[in-house]
DNA sequence: CCTAATCTCTCCAGTAACAGGAAGGTCAAG
DNA sequence: CTTGACCTTCCTGTTACTGGAGAGATTAGG
């Protein structure tokens, strides 16, 4: 499998196979003789493995330790929810953050008017 | 005032203001004879006027508009609200994502049971 | 077999919004 | 006069890619 049939099989952009495999998180397997990454069935599961874990906006150094961890035999899965668990801390955080953001800010735009006057809370606030 | 007063009058770190001032957002009104920043009430005004517009997650260029907003004294709070309305889609959009994201993240780590067994639903759901 | 189109390669630059740090000038206190 | 705190500019690094240039490889069509 040449670069651009990994990338359909995986489901990332071409750059994207690319630029994980020069920064050695998912290496291409192998090279052609004209220096072409060729890929195998293991290298796209690592790929999907990764494209799944970055949809859940874990960081590329979280993604080479939770790889790390799908190819580990011996791994505990009290190693896994650790990250996880980190993971799921952080959204909640970012959930509270925005829900404080949202009601402020939903808060001003309701009260401002809207029209061709200069008054405006949302300003106003701000200033 | 120099940059470092001004920091702590707005609330910014002195590389926030100084960088502020690179990018023509908020320039320092005048220079000392050895080439000091130095900052007026005015000035200081809008960089917390900055501040405030950049926790709520206003980008540069919303902060470059929302100011010279600020200052017209011509301005149609419909501008305004426009843009703060665009922002809070935003959060909103942000917010459902970061919810089915908490929502899938948050059943697998239950689901996971987190001992010293390599089994773990996480990984299955990754891999 | 030739050519044009489509790969693929490497390397470089840019993104957003700063933060860190080096090298060097300035200023107030003791 | 020196020390230490401040200030300056300039350069690099951060995150996770994306876009593009220039050049070689491969493939399809005629």
């Amino acid at each position: 499998m040449n670069i651009s049939a990994a990338s359909k099989a995986s489901g990332l952009p071409v750059k994207t196979v690319r630029y994980y495999a020069d920064i050695g998180l998912v290496e291409a397997p192998s090279r052609s003789e004209a220096g072409y990454r060729t890929y195998d069935n293991v290298a796209i599961r690592k790929l999907v493995f990764v494209r799944r874990s970055r949809a859940f906006g874990f960081s590329i150094e979280e993604c080479r330790e939770l790889l790390d961890l799908y190819q580990d035999q011996d791994r505990t899965s009290s190693e896994v929810k650790r990250i996880a668990s980190k993971r799921l801390q952080e959204i909640e955080n970012k959930q509270r953050e925005l829900q404080s953001l949202h009601d402020e800010l939903a808060h001003l735009v309701i009260s401002c008017r809207g029209d061709h006057m200069p008054n405006c809370p949302i300003i106003d606030y701000l200033g």
